[in-house]
DNA sequence: CTCAATGCAAACTATTTGCATTCGA
DNA sequence: TCGAATGCAAATAGTTTGCATTGAG
């Protein structure tokens, strides 16, 4: 099952409504591979839809959140960010603190390594937030020489 | 070299002034384990110490972490926290959504398999961050029975 | 028709800053 | 003495909310 159509059924099962502008939103969100700040996609949109309200964007983010088609991420930096989730594996994120570059990683064994700890202090974990933050080999170069 | 040390000798390479504020902060900072936001330790504070200002503690946190003898945290809560630091290995955090129980934990394999990853990317890793939350384990019984 | 969604502006919250005054080295 | 630190108040920035109006079902 397609994101826009896990949209859809959330909207209709919530007894909420798909308007045009929550359509627009949620194409031009998919379109990309970026990891969008509230901002970064109003700006965007601004261009081809500039009737859309920041308001709207954002809450309409929280949504996609809500509904299970976007996950909302942090990167220290004062911007919520969200990206576009589909069905592949759990993945977390190496940040360039230079230019901004985000890279996905996936690593099966530090997954299991955190239910193991999680099972030794007895928590039931939820979520987790797992981000390695330094230098992309570009900025490396630049900035060490 | 313990923690007031280092802060002294922090201050006094950087020509900075070492204020009976800052000495107050600092006792009461080290005198705990809590993670403390500002505000947390502004309260505290007021207790005893009622003419000093929130800018000031807030100020003198950010230094605690810049001269490395505290950490700045930040669990997703819209507020700042900042721990203690000592020569201990590094840790991350679990943390309770539903009483706010901070645990700290070691894991170095984690630790191990991160630098693998970084490698793969061509990342150098500076800093990272690792939470996971959930319930512990008397918010667990508490809610799902 | 009804009630959710929108767009705007205003409110909110944690944080940061400007500045006159205080105080440590 | 002199510049860093303080304390207050005001500014900032991202996010959230109130409300009159619009529009989907």
């Amino acid at each position: 099952m397609d994101q826009v159509t896990i949209f859809n059924e959330y909207v209709r099962r919530k007894g909420l409504k798909n308007t045009s502008q929550r359509m627009t939103i949620l194409e031009t969100f998919l379109g990309s591979k970026l990891h969008f700040s509230t901002e970064d996609l109003y700006f965007r949109l601004r261009k081809n839809h500039p009737k859309i309200g920041y308001a709207t964007v954002h809450r309409t983010l929280k949504l996609f959140a809500e509904c299970g088609i976007a996950r909302e991420l942090d990167f220290g930096d004062g911007q919520a960010r969200f990206e576009a989730l589909n069905a592949d594996q759990h993945h977390d994120h190496l940040v360039c603190t230079n230019c901004g570059l985000i890279v996905e990683f996936i690593e099966p064994k530090i997954e299991e390594l955190q239910e193991q700890v999680a099972a030794q202090y007895d928590f039931k974990i939820e979520r987790h937030r797992h981000e390695l933050y330094g230098l992309c080999s570009k900025c490396a170069k630049l900035i060490d020489g």
